[in-house]
DNA sequence: CCATACCAACTGGTTAACCAGTTGGATCAT
DNA sequence: ATGATCCAACTGGTTAACCAGTTGGTATGG
């Protein structure tokens, strides 16, 4: 096997327990060997085996029991091999893709947030959306409002997960449309109505209605930031409510 | 602050860091103080503090310079906020939150899978729906098979973030479907014809279709995994005033 | 008085040693 | 022969010490 020098040594140990796993020196629900083993026999030292094994745990692939050993998970060698090229790859992140990804998120966020958001979440994302109104009306930047917004709708879904991916791609948007100018007011003022009917659509407890007004949101979102190079034929504007209708059809 | 002490060091570490961008100690775009430093004021040891800021920088809430220091990223205080409190929560998940989330991602994978995978990305769909089909006819199980499948589409959609986020929550159902008994030759079957019908639609380089398919599967899905328990009104345009109230008490 | 060179203190990165619990086999009483 | 017992070796968890760059103030030469 190649080991690139350069490459950082824990994702150096990581790609060996793959190559491990794939040949079958450890196998699924199979013990790993100990940290100084593998320190040893990967040449390095036990800290940066500790802190790949670590993240490894963290993303499912073994479990650790204290003073006993390392487990691999009870998972096909194949189904681990794609998490942990995963894990190897995971900040190769473009802003397309985070736009383009989070649009069905903040759809099914708007959808959820509408049936199930209490009076008081209600009233947070309202908090949120004058917070933004008014930092715009101050010419203030107002990108984090703009996502802190979000989050509210995101708080408000009850669903655990939907919130935590949706804070998890947030950071990565705002640092990479930090350096991002354009025509301000008109861009923020545009998202300032969109917001509004979102929040509009979960007043009404309207899930139909906020999904639409969301993906309107997510549309001009993304048309505003990188214009509009996604591959023509999925989304049509003009006519949404036909998206809606399939995508609800069989339900 | 409540300082459980039953809670892991590196926790307390985050939530000490969070209580100081609380109370200004430390403030956006500003330095966090050395590891020494930290260690010593919050009365634990280095290698706590270290791993706890690294968890924080991979989220994005920090920024770590060798031999430098340590600074917080140039976002406001309440969005960092929100992104520790998810860090530390992070692995709060339960089944039909996941499925629920799944939803959206997997639509959206399949469409853009249909818009633009390669031959090369269909063959590999094929193979996995193949290799789904010949563990059923053997008998076998085929949870990780029907996953292979979907992570093969997620593949298809060139979208590195989309195929990260269904990756990442691919083990977690897994494990939590381990356990998970039934009517295996007929739920199988079922799923079989569903997959069938989606890779028709990626054949086919039809989005539409393929969203449409990939819905139907997974509600389906849902309701042979969990039943029916997520509210259906949301497809009633009616009815805004009735839904509020059963819908939120389920919080 | 100013520019420069230097050095001590401090940074995160890395390594090795120590700790307490677990395990498994050798040993010994039955 | 069998069972309980004990101890050495091994486990991951934790801590402290060492390393190599960076920095900023200070002393020194112009």
């Amino acid at each position: 096997m190649i080991d690139n020098q350069k490459e950082h040594p824990t994702d150096r140990v990581i790609r060996s327990i793959q190559a491990m796993l794939h040949d079958g020196t450890i196998s699924s629900g199979g013990k790993v060997p100990s940290e100084r083993v593998l320190a040893e026999s990967l040449g390095t030292t036990r800290g940066y085996v500790r802190i790949a094994l670590q993240r490894l745990e963290h993303y499912g692939v073994i479990v650790i029991y204290p003073q006993k050993g390392i487990y691999v998970s009870p998972i096909k060698p194949i189904t681990l091999d794609a998490i942990i090229n995963n894990i190897l790859r995971f900040k190769e992140h473009d802003i397309a893709s985070l736009m383009e990804t989070r649009r069905p998120l903040e759809i099914e966020s708007a959808r959820l947030a509408a049936i199930r958001c209490t009076p008081e979440d209600i009233e947070r994302i309202v908090q949120a959306h004058e917070n933004f109104k008014q930092a715009y009306t101050e010419g203030k930047p107002t990108l984090e409002e703009d996502h802190l917004f979000h989050l509210a709708i995101a708080k408000g879904t009850c669903n655990t997960v939907l919130e935590s991916l949706i804070t998890l791609i947030t950071p990565e948007i705002i640092t990479m449309n930090k350096d991002f100018k354009e025509n301000y007011s008109v861009v923020v003022k545009h998202s300032l109505e969109e917001h509004r009917q979102i929040v509009l659509a979960l007043q009404a407890k309207d899930p139909q209605r906020a999904m639409q007004a969301m993906d309107i949101h997510m549309d001009n979102s993304r048309k505003r930031r990188i214009g509009n190079p996604v591959p023509e034929t999925a989304h049509m504007t003009d006519n949404s409510e036909e998206t809606y209708e399939t995508e609800t059809h069989a339900r």
